[in-house]
RNA sequence: CGCGGGGUGGAGCAGGGGUAGCUCGUCGGGCUCAUAACCCGAAGGUCGUUGGUUCAAAUCCAGCUCCCGCAACCA
């Protein structure tokens, strides 16, 4: 029996369509997957989404669906994207399958019965739009912390799990085991959640209909965090009957995650785990974040690089070695087509493919593409070669484990550049002037194709449809092709044939790339217009009239010391002056507004930001990514009717 | 004093008490097997700032400053 490796991902918010953080994540595990099971692992690779919750309703009902209808949809492009990108998940998981369903339930009242879920009541102050409580200690100035604005008394049954009694085992496992990577997550997690003690977490939402019932109290649905961290052992089995997996593949040998989530998956479900009496999993790895042009990659702005298109215009392969090799140990790394393009043109045209294609160019001018048996090695030259190509799978090995997949790209990459110098040290094409020196030829292009078929061993799991094309042009049988085989310079046959195919990475010629990708990114906000008007509907004479513009002028402007984004204006609106405060210190200082007219809401219900009273909402205008206040004229009289 | 991360040649990063290193770019040279690719060499940095510890600081300590992320927030 070989041994077991579970590997996953976290399961997706399909609240929009996948981007390329979300490609990120499922290719590194894809990568180790692969890697483990060319090592001989019994490997079960889980990835899916995570389908409940308020979000996920609100978005299916904007776009006049139910949210099943909503989520499936999602789904597929899930499924598709990863198809696309070669993805060799073996199992997929949707939060809303029967037997996670039944999973779930089964656990939360396994938990209720041993005491650790307790039925608790939410008492204090509810915000509406916020669809959030607070403790009465919580409120500023009793008034909902995060908006601003007034809560109503409210007090509700709740159901809690018992997080506190499991601070100091958690702080354990944090501190003195291996379980969190890299180590840096640690003292976030211990300094902001564990430190002074947990709180036990409120499980049940009685407002949000689009979960799981709770089975002893139906009218309470499960939050959405618990329903999807069971996702990792529902999938095995684990309390249902769709699979029976869980004692052969649990514990997960690495949950791999990014670090907005590893709150969940360092506390919550190790707590979860110790509390139903099952082993912890060995390893969670917590990735940084793509950064796009310096803003997170997210769903909820619209500068997402679509993988797909990325993927048909450089090859799946390519983008899968860029995201890999650039994203650093633990840290945030930057994306931008330009240096992704550089990167491809490097490395993977240059160095890797232009090896290749010298190489097999060679033996085929100079053997007709068979090399001769009888062959004249030279240690001088060969020594060092050799010795590389014989220690780098040792080398890849250990990184992978750690998972330092960039590193690991690295290091094969080392072998590919020292191969192409071995091949300006011996000048092959001087050797093929003289017939007495074609042994010492014949040795120097076989030396140059095992250490091609060593790297495209060892790339294969990085990049998987490159590699088998790089066999059939290097000759290499299956044999030959494995990891084993991948320790042991030499093992191509002797009397090799190789085969010359295609440009493996076309070089891109960057500056006509880049024009043509401006081009597609013009056109997108024409449409991201549309869509807004689309989205607003058409109002009448008398909505727009309950709207109250009116004139003022900025009389004194300061920032707010605790916001980078964030002005406090005053207004003389000829009616005693307000206080507006405005979103825009990032582009106007307070010397840029005062003394100009604006126009402004006057009827805008009265916010509270970061502590400001704010009286109304002044007109500005989205310019690409600025914003232009509209300024008015000088003569207009501070309190005229805009309209 | 909310919590983190960071400021190293033009760009992106690594290093972490004792000749400052990598990739890309630039310049010069070599080569002609190859995808105008490959190989060699050079220029370019007082390692954010001030002070301290030390025989010795980019590296350790303290203060300051700036950037980025989380959180808060864009009325």
């Amino acid at each position: 029996m070989s041994e077991k490796f579970f590997i996953t991902t976290p399961i997706y918010y399909p609240s929009g369509n996948p981007h390329i953080g979300h490609c990120y994540t499922t290719v590194a595990c894809d990568t180790i997957a692969r890697y483990r099971r060319m090592q001989g692992y019994d490997v079960l690779f889980l990835t899916g989404t995570d389908e409940h919750g308020s979000k996920i309703a609100q978005n299916a009902e904007a776009a006049g669906m139910t949210p099943q209808e909503y989520v499936d949809g999602i789904v597929e492009k899930f499924k598709e994207l990863w198809r696309f990108m070669n993805v060799s998940y073996d199992r997929y998981i949707r939060t809303t399958d029967k037997y996670h369903i039944e999973t779930v339930q089964n656990i939360v009242t396994k938990l209720y019965e041993k005491g650790y879920i307790y039925k608790g009541a939410y008492e204090g102050k509810y915000c509406v739009p916020c669809e959030s409580f607070w403790t009465p200690t919580q409120l500023k100035d009793g008034k909902c912390p995060d908006c601003g604005r007034d809560v109503i008394d409210s007090k509700e049954e709740a159901y809690f799990l018992k997080l506190s009694a499991f601070t100091d085992k958690i702080t354990d496992l944090l501190k003195n085991t291996d379980y969190l990577r890299p180590e840096t997550r640690v003292n976030e997690m211990i300094n902001n959640f564990v430190k002074d003690g947990l709180e036990d977490l409120c499980i049940s939402r009685s407002t949000v209909k689009w979960g799981i019932p709770i089975p002893f109290d139906p009218e309470h649905t499960v939050y959405v965090w618990l329903d999807a961290l069971i996702n990792y052992i529902s999938a095995l089995g684990y309390e249902n009957g769709e699979y029976n997996d869980f004692d052969s593949y649990w514990p997960a040998a690495l949950h791999m995650t990014a670090k907005e989530i590893v709150r969940f998956h360092s506390i919550v479900w190790p707590a979860l785990l110790m509390m139903l009496d099952i082993p912890m999993p060995r390893r969670l790895y917590g990735h940084g974040w793509i950064n796009f042009n310096g803003q997170k990659m997210s769903k909820s702005l619209g500068n997402v690089i679509n993988p797909f298109v990325l993927g048909e215009r450089y090859g799946v392969d390519a983008v899968r070695y860029h995201i890999l090799r650039e994203m650093p140990y633990g840290g945030d790394s930057n994306f931008s087509n330009e240096i992704m393009i550089n990167r491809i043109n490097a490395d993977l045209a240059n160095d890797l493919g232009n090896l290749v294609s010298r190489t097999v160019a060679m033996a085929g001018k100079y053997f007709g593409g068979t090399l001769p048996a009888q062959k004249q090695s030279d240690d001088a030259q060969d020594a060092e070669l050799i010795a590389m190509a014989n220690a780098l799978r040792g080398k890849v090995d250990e990184l992978i484990d750690k998972p330092q997949l960039g590193a690991a790209l690295t290091e094969i990459f080392k072998l590919i550049s020292r191969a192409n110098k071995y091949i300006d040290e011996t000048a092959p094409w001087i050797l093929a002037k003289d017939e007495a020196n074609k042994p010492r030829l014949a040795c120097v292009l076989y030396n140059l194709l095992e250490c091609i078929r060593i790297s495209a061993v060892l790339l294969s799991p990085f990049m998987p449809s490159t590699s088998p094309k790089i066999f059939e042009q290097i000759g290499a049988t299956d044999d030959v092709t494995t990891y084993e085989s991948a320790a042991e310079f030499g093992r191509l046959s002797a009397t090799v044939t190789v085969k010359k195919g295609e440009v493996l990475f076309p070089r891109i010629d960057l500056e006509a790339e880049i024009d043509s990708l401006n081009k597609i990114i013009r056109k997108k906000p024409e449409i991201k217009e549309d869509e807004d008007l689309d989205k607003a509907g058409i109002i009448t004479i008398d909505d727009f009239a309950r709207v109250k513009l009116r004139t003022g002028e900025i009389t004194a402007c300061e920032k707010i010391k605790k916001s980078k984004k964030l002005l406090k204006i005053h207004v003389d609106d000829a009616r005693g002056g307000r206080q507006i405060v405005s979103g825009i210190a990032e582009y106007y200082t307070p010397e840029d507004l005062i003394g100009k007219k604006i126009i402004f809401v006057a009827n805008l219900s009265p916010a509270k930001l970061c502590g400001e009273e704010s009286n109304g909402m002044l007109l500005a205008c989205d310019a690409g990514d600025k914003v232009s206040v509209v300024f008015l004229d000088k003569d207009i009289p501070n309190g005229s009717t805009v309209r």
